[in-house]
DNA sequence: GGATAATTTGCAACTAAGTTGCACTAGAGT
DNA sequence: ACTCTAGTGCAACTTAGTTGCAAATTATCC
């Protein structure tokens, strides 16, 4: 845990950007939260730790940050997206209408060879995909 | 076309709502736009055929229009939500980066599949899913 | 057709997410 | 320590969507 931050900050080193006390408090919130997180519950998660954060920097450094690739977009169809640490496998996400918990699921072999057949049948060429599923986890049923 | 018009109008009856003019409208543009479209596109098409709707008027049809199923919504993780005729088969999108275009695409077996595997792995009930694909169409790549 | 009651509509004011320009601050290399 | 550039905060703005309420419209009953 602690030495996936200091890896990610390396990256960010070397991506040309400076390492400041914001950038290294959300690395260390995204490092330490597997949940994905809005905008605004960032921003109060970092005040938790006494960080009196910008709402307008934190936009700044989550596009900075998705760009270098440290973090990834999610969107839950709710009114803000959400983002969390990029993991190296892909995946996706089981989001329980009840109680909002997030459970991280891996179906990717299938969605690649869905792609496969878009491009042989459509002539689409699939750059990304979104996938999301709702529902109730085993507690809420 | 116009037959699927006046069977959506009927539903609408038999829901208990009341014909309205604007109502008519939302429903006829529906049925001749495949494309789904956001609010404001929804509030602009409806100018153009000389109706002045006011856009709290629409937001409020088309949540309407969606309980009732005759519409149904759709993300496609830009800034508004998006509303398209909802069709018997559940089908997804390609949607293409360059020139906006959107095709259905049909692949609801796989998703089913998909989803009686994670309620054996998770316990997680499925109610809803949201899957689009993005990327470069014929003409564009 | 006209009175009635309940829906629907429009308006204005509001919330919430996100963006922009600009002046000020603070990292990193010398 | 100095300098230059990148990062930050603030205020003002945009855009999507929501809410309360008064006025207009629809369906129903006579
Ligand atoms: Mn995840
Ligand atoms: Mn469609
Ligand atoms: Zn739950
Ligand atoms: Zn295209």
């Amino acid at each position: 845990m602690d030495r996936l931050n200091q890896k990610l900050i390396e990256k960010l080193k070397k991506s040309g950007e400076r390492i400041t006390p914001i950038r290294r408090a959300l690395i260390e919130n995204f490092c330490n939260h597997p949940k994905p997180q809005t905008p605004q519950e960032l921003l109060t998660n970092l005040e938790k730790k006494g960080l009196m954060a910008n709402k307008t920097t934190v936009y700044r450094q989550l596009e900075i940050l998705v760009q270098i690739g440290i973090i990834q977009e999610i969107n839950f169809s709710d009114r803000s997206k959400r983002y969390e640490l990029s993991s190296k496998d892909h995946h996706h996400h089981l989001v329980c209408q009840n109680c909002k918990k997030v459970e991280d699921i891996n179906l990717d072999n299938d969605l690649d060879r869905q792609e496969k057949k878009i491009w042989k049948k459509n002539h689409f060429k699939v750059l990304q995909h979104s996938l999301e599923f709702f529902g109730l986890c085993n507690r809420c049923q």
